[in-house]
DNA sequence: ATAAAATCTATAGCCACTAGAGGTTCAAGG
DNA sequence: CCTTGAACCTCTAGTGGCTATAGATTTTAT
């Protein structure tokens, strides 16, 4: 279970293989040993970082935050509710998303139902979105 | 109401000087007058336009989707129902991420639980992350 | 008339990748 | 052992949607 060329690496974790490589290059993969011909060969630790790395992505953690936390796993206890810290930040990051996705969801919905799917005579779709008055936004009242 | 400068459209709509420079740039906004001394010079269509760009944004259109959106808007109505279309779409796409994001503050939430911010000794935040298995998602497996 | 604020262009940078060119190395079959 | 073809290498440039900077010019207010 060592030595891993590149494209296993990518097909054990679904990384696709130049992502690996920009990982190597902005620092959050150490680099792996090379063959002769100055091809990488990974190991099982590759292996778990890259993971922590995927898994860190798709919870929408940026690659500066998971700098961070891999940083703050390796120091000592006292550092370690940074990595809390760091995550709770973002879930309130991520709670704000969700509201905002299932407000403009609500005002798309309501726009497609003025519409009828293609049969209304005129689309409610471009006159809603001309009229930001409708979306309870308020980007031009500053006086 | 005509002949804004740049500075007074961006205070109108919220927009940043340089952002309503960069759709002008892209072919969104229509170029406005300009002064002897080469300065931009809006009108009231000009403050229309982009205020269905901007409003259009916050509902998380693409710059291509909103180009498409207004030419059919000024298309014949046959074609306006593909305005429609492109809603709908996005409209799926919106509940999509927020399954997504339903499903990952769950996640994130139970991590911090583990946790108590801050008090516990060894925090589960890290502990998570590595632990990909805990997530529901399976990259890895690929046989 | 002058000083300050606003504007202009052009270029480069941000994030997190992705694509392509053009060359080298590895593994399997004959 | 040799050839083939897949996989690998580096390097550069592009993506979207802006944002920032530099250095020059113009407008506005006093």
């Amino acid at each position: 279970m060592t030595n891993f060329s590149i494209g296993m690496l990518s097909k054990n974790t679904g990384c696709k293989v130049p992502t690996i490589r920009y990982y190597e290059q902005v620092g959050l993969l150490p680099e792996p040993y090379r063959t002769e011909g100055n091809q990488r060969r990974y190991q099982t630790k590759h292996l778990n970082t890259l993971r922590f790395i995927l898994h860190s992505r798709e919870l929408g953690f940026t690659l500066e935050d998971i700098r961070e936390l891999m940083a703050l796993s390796s120091s000592d206890e006292g550092k370690q509710h940074k990595a809390d810290d760091i995550a709770s930040k973002h879930l309130k990051e991520i709670e704000l998303k969700i509201r905002r996705l299932v407000a403009l969801k609500a005002e798309l919905s309501t726009m497609l139902k003025g519409c009828e799917h293609g049969q209304a005579v005129s689309c409610r779709v471009i006159e809603v979105l001309s009229d930001h008055t409708l979306c309870g936004s308020d980007h031009e009242s500053k006086p």
